[in-house]
DNA sequence: CGCTAGTTTGATCCGGGTCAATGCTGGTGG
DNA sequence: CCACCAGCATTGACCCGGATCAAACTAGCG
């Protein structure tokens, strides 16, 4: 029952991405609303001391759950999705990492779900041990990670509610309004387009519903002319229809 | 679609709940592994002062989604259901806070679920301002507290799993082996007695089930001889086969 | 131009929702 | 002590939405 075919990643070393020294993060297009937002000038000189910046091909992994978590990683564009594969095959996606999002802290040493890139992404990469030294010296940086946590908590609920048992035009029009919330935070502006990088698939295993299912609906919100659909992304023509939907 | 039927709460203010002094904290059944286990004796004793003991009948309400999020809580006997509601009138519960488990601090000053006593339970609480100021004065709690953060992410995201479209067997019995795990935490020990102490509305509430599915489920397992049904939760009889429907 | 991966679309089936009746249990008052 | 009642839980009959299986289509891309 709905098992998702082919999520095999690309396993691929990190070495093979590329990782260059971290410069000028004054500039850098997320800081405003990562967790760096709280560092000032020089604090975010040490802090790009100990980080490189690594570059991600689609599919290629940041980190597989059961492994040692040996480093953290801010997303500075891209997509990454964050899953969990289940005895039986069938993915979760637990979220999606968007620009500024912070991910790779797990309660214990031990990754408790996989991620890798849904696009091609970038990312800063710290060291665990030189990030928790850090954090040791910053601890205004660890309130910043504690709101970081519970608010990823908060996007996790708000996922539960999704992911249930709901008609397959509310899961969507729910996950269009959530990505063009999301969207809107890290490209500063409420726009009818909704980028979607992500493939059906992914939708599919973020929803819990199959890809066939995601089409139709896709399809059908298009014929009722709530929506358009465009080359990666979705284009928003009646938003209160989509709320309305979104409801139920 | 699966509305729920009568989830109403009590809607009691928290004056009528017995408030009395918190005394001998040490002693707390709860202590060794809430978050008061990184408070050394004197710390303890300056973090009793802030707090009350607080009674809660089933159905009363701890706090409101939307509300000011003015008090956290610890809870130290019964349970305590954390849910939304959806606007269809569906309540998803997003959790079971267990005693020993801390909730109350939402990301902003507002609270993004709802929390109500699902049967009689005790509960410390602490006034958000007192507290946030024990908070600054003592970081290392802190360090506690993202860490339960983080634990609480984890186990929502396994909750992501267990919502999913799965076969309602593989629900249930998940949930089994869960409420298993949870209670021998508490307890000390694992038993193959699993408590539910909550209704089967709860329980098709947190896994996206109806009660009918729920009840024809436990009593499938029943004929099954993979369990027995017992007043206040269910026995263990054929652990493997629990495990294995599980995994589905 | 033809290959491949992803997407769309159709036909069929089945698990679990819905509705509704019945059963059980514990508390209350006569 | 028992009749009654209210709140859950159980059980049955039926139906529908979305899974499944499979085929056709499309868009990049070498």
């Amino acid at each position: 029952m709905l098992h998702s075919p082919d999520i095999r990643p690309v396993l691929r070393s990190v070495s093979s991405s590329t990782l260059t020294r971290l410069e000028n993060c004054a500039e850098c297009p997320v800081r405003s609303f990562s967790i760096c937002s709280v560092l000032d000038r020089s604090d975010l000189d040490d802090f790009s001391d100990i980080g490189r910046r690594a570059s991600f091909e689609p599919r290629s992994v940041l980190f597989l759950e059961g492994h040692q978590a040996d480093a953290i990683f801010n997303v500075t564009s891209g997509l990454v999705r964050q899953y969990r594969v289940l005895p039986n095959g069938r993915r979760q996606i637990v979220g999606f990492a968007l620009p500024g999002d912070f991910l790779g802290l797990p309660p214990g040493q031990i990754h408790s779900f996989s991620a890798d890139a849904a696009v091609a992404s970038d990312a800063c990469r710290f060291p665990r041990r030189a990030f928790l030294g850090f954090l040791e010296r910053h601890p205004h940086l660890l309130r910043r990670l504690h709101e970081a946590a519970t608010s990823a908590l908060a996007i996790a609920h708000e996922q539960l509610l999704q992911v249930g048992p709901r008609h397959a035009d509310a899961k969507i029009a729910s996950f269009i309004l959530l990505m063009r919330r999301r969207w809107a935070n890290v490209l500063g502006v409420v726009s009818p387009m909704v980028p979607l990088p992500m493939g059906r698939q992914d939708i599919g295993d973020y929803l819990g519903l199959t890809i066939a299912t995601v089409s139709r609906t896709l399809h059908r919100l298009r014929r009722e002319q709530a929506i358009e659909i465009v080359s990666g992304g979705i284009r928003i023509v009646n938003l209160t229809r989509i709320e309305r939907l979104a409801e139920f």
